[in-house]
DNA sequence: CCAGTTATAGCACGGTCGTTCTTTTCTGTC
DNA sequence: GACAGAAAAGAACGACCGTGCTATAACTGG
């Protein structure tokens, strides 16, 4: 990896974890500057605009999300162990990825209102995810661990949901209990599919 | 009202719409004069500072939200059929307040890294809000309509997630499906706390 | 209707924003 | 170690930020 391509992967990297906290929006260049150390130019000069910088933060993150959420789930027997892994693997992503929780619950709420190619990405980022819970929700169901007739979008939604509450629960109330009710909510709704 | 209290009232209404698109943070004085046909200067002058604004909004906001939401469902029947009511107005008060749907679930995951009094006031009202929902669903517990031992804090948040999740799919994703997958998975907390 | 208060506008400030251009410094190759 | 090319810094740009101060306009109670 050359120099520039090494810079350029510090500098996302720092920037994911500036983001998670501040938003896509609020983070700013000077701000992502002074966080590593460079001049804005020099920084700046890695991207073409802001816009594609925010898009390739959500790349980047994107990258290692599939790293330490998705890989470690296809790489655990199929059916609701999988989907164990799955979600063990997200709380434990939400608590490491960054500072601020995941970047992409985050974004979710920032970019909801503001159209353009950063959230069109953001969706796509979104829908492959709950695809994804379908997918290995499906395996429980074809392994006989689940009902045969389960809504498997409906399945998804609601344990979307629950990232969504956990991300709440944790970085907003503090609630010492946030790790305890995302769990328990996880093994209700495990429970009710079967 | 005088004549300042009624331009007071109507920025306000308008910077809860503002800050419900692009955030608490976003949402600019310029910006906001620019929409309310005033100088910047002359909205300024009715607040202290941004963050004064900021506190403001969500005040007025939460105003909104107990005469739309929290009224209607005290004047329903205690019970299950209060806490549907509860859930209904909140269903309806998240696609008509604003543009840009709930303003304080939008506000939860811009605010939840960064400290200060408005931090500090969203915390204190969605405190406010899961203890109203724990209310509620206490008198269907006393109703005996709720089993008896059911742990109502966990309820209250697996509930709110489902408003967490209902804004995701309907504003970020635009799923036309959002109204039935929220409704469906109510049912489904109802019944599986019966 | 007038006086006194209140509300609004105008203007300016230091600062930071995203972005561009030019110059300097570094890196890798023969 | 010189040289070409890449990487980083410096300086500047117009625009807009939040926030004051000052003057004018609009309201309101007597």
């Amino acid at each position: 990896m050359s120099k520039g391509d090494e810079t350029r992967h510090a500098i996302l990297t720092e920037a994911t974890a500036v983001a998670a906290k501040v938003g896509l929006t609020g983070m700013t260049i000077g701000q992502l500057a002074a966080h590593t150390g460079m001049s804005k130019s020099g920084l700046y000069a890695h991207f073409a605009s802001k816009e594609a910088l925010q898009i390739e933060i959500l790349r980047h993150t994107r990258e290692r999300f599939v790293d330490q959420v998705v890989r470690p789930a296809l790489q655990a027997p199929r059916g609701v162990a999988r989907l164990r892994v799955l979600f063990d693997a997200w709380v434990t992503w939400s608590e490491t990825s960054a500072d601020g929780g995941c970047l992409f619950v985050a974004a979710c709420s920032e970019l909801d209102d503001q159209p353009g190619p950063v959230r069109d990405a953001l969706v796509r980022d979104e829908h492959d995810w709950l695809e994804m819970i379908v997918t290995v929700a499906g395996t429980a169901v074809s392994e006989g661990e689940f009902r045969e007739d389960l809504d498997l979008e409906q399945f998804a939604y609601e344990l979307h949901a629950l990232t969504l509450a956990h991300q709440h629960s944790s970085r907003l109330l503090r609630d010492p209990k946030a790790l305890e009710r995302v769990r328990r909510a996880f093994d209700s709704l495990i429970t009710h599919a079967a």
